[in-house]
DNA sequence: CTCTCACTAGAGCGATCTATCTAGTGATGC
DNA sequence: GCATCACTAGATAGATCGCTCTAGTGAGAG
């Protein structure tokens, strides 16, 4: 069994996914986490920001891999961005709809009511586009078209997201996956 | 003075988009409408999900007309896409980085929790996805094409909202309004 | 064996949440 | 002039919120 620490971070990850950030309770959290509730507070003696913030860096940080896992290690990136989201469209209906992106309900709920939440939603976001301006970039596109293909790789994931969640649908996802792809198709011609 | 009802539905559309649904409370709601608390559950008295679907409604499809006010009147679809992101970019910095979609929050927030609310917010965007259909579709584009666009509009907007708030910064639009512009373009070559 | 301290355990506080309830007001129809 | 009813007005209930507080436990150091 995972430290207590771990159990609270990832039950508070699972929760925010679903819930939001307002929508989970501490008493939830440590109940899911089958932690004591003084325990909650002896590790994030910050309270619910400390760990919200804590739990936004270290849930949403490591989805920057995915950027290798589908895209890097792809024979070339339109595949790999095929293959990308159509890998969130059959977690999100293997999830009934519920697990799509770790931290964006998260980001839009604090992005005027929090600035140090906000902040963390913000260097996990900024993470991500750096790593995907990384791997375009190691198929010979330029910076400048690196980075504008890996802002509109997370934006129109995110937005599919939010249109498949809401939908009940995977079409928006599909949709979004096939302009991305044609996108990255016209940025390298010469394949 | 607008009537009470209506201050009320005014009134919460504007926390629903800074503070999301849970976020927002009943008493700030009357507060900020200048209504008095019984009015709130004289006119909705199936309480806060009652309220939070009609405002879902009534904030939401009115943003359908941005399809025919930035992209119909327009002489080709990409300047009308290339302006309609613009005019995000334009608000949310007015704004503080803080008025986007009107319902993009509660629709994260609501989409594993409460079908209710779910149903309505899918409504809004079906709406919005049948507009841009329409609209792309009478520049000449097939039905299959202009759907496309269209979701690939409302998807890649959704998304550089979230990226844009977060980072407080309008790249997200401008890279994503550029994307979208040029998708429209290659589906289009005849102009 | 004892001291220390990280951690466990949960009761309880003040504030706030949604919702209900009663009472009062004022325009309209007869 | 009176009855009706849509609406105003806000106190209050009961639950839950984030958070604080005290007490207890148990492994490792000396």
């Amino acid at each position: 069994m995972a430290s207590t620490r771990e159990r609270i971070v990832t039950a508070t990850a699972e929760l925010f996914r679903r819930n939001g950030y307002t929508g989970t309770g501490l008493k939830q959290i440590v109940s899911r986490a089958e932690a004591p509730f003084g325990s909650l507070y002896h590790f994030f003696p910050g309270g619910k920001k400390q760990l919200g913030t804590e739990v936004i860096r270290e849930a949403g940080l490591p989805y920057a891999a995915l950027f290798d896992i589908y895209i890097a290690s792809a024979d070339d990136p339109v595949t790999g961005i095929e293959d990308a989201f159509a890998g969130a469209a059959e977690t999100l209906v293997e999830t009934d709809y519920a697990d799509a992106c770790p931290i964006a309900t998260v980001a839009l709920e604090v992005a005027s009511t929090d600035d140090g939440l906000r902040r963390a939603t913000a260097e996990v976001f900024e993470a991500w586009l750096d790593k995907g301006t990384e791997v375009y970039a190691a198929f010979g596109l330029s910076r400048r078209d690196a980075r504008a293909l890996a802002i509109a790789t997370v934006t129109s994931l995110e937005g599919a997201f939010v249109l498949s969640r809401s939908l009940r649908s995977t079409e928006p996802l599909e949709a979004a996956g096939r302009a991305v792809a044609a996108q990255a198709g016209n940025l390298l011609p010469n394949r």
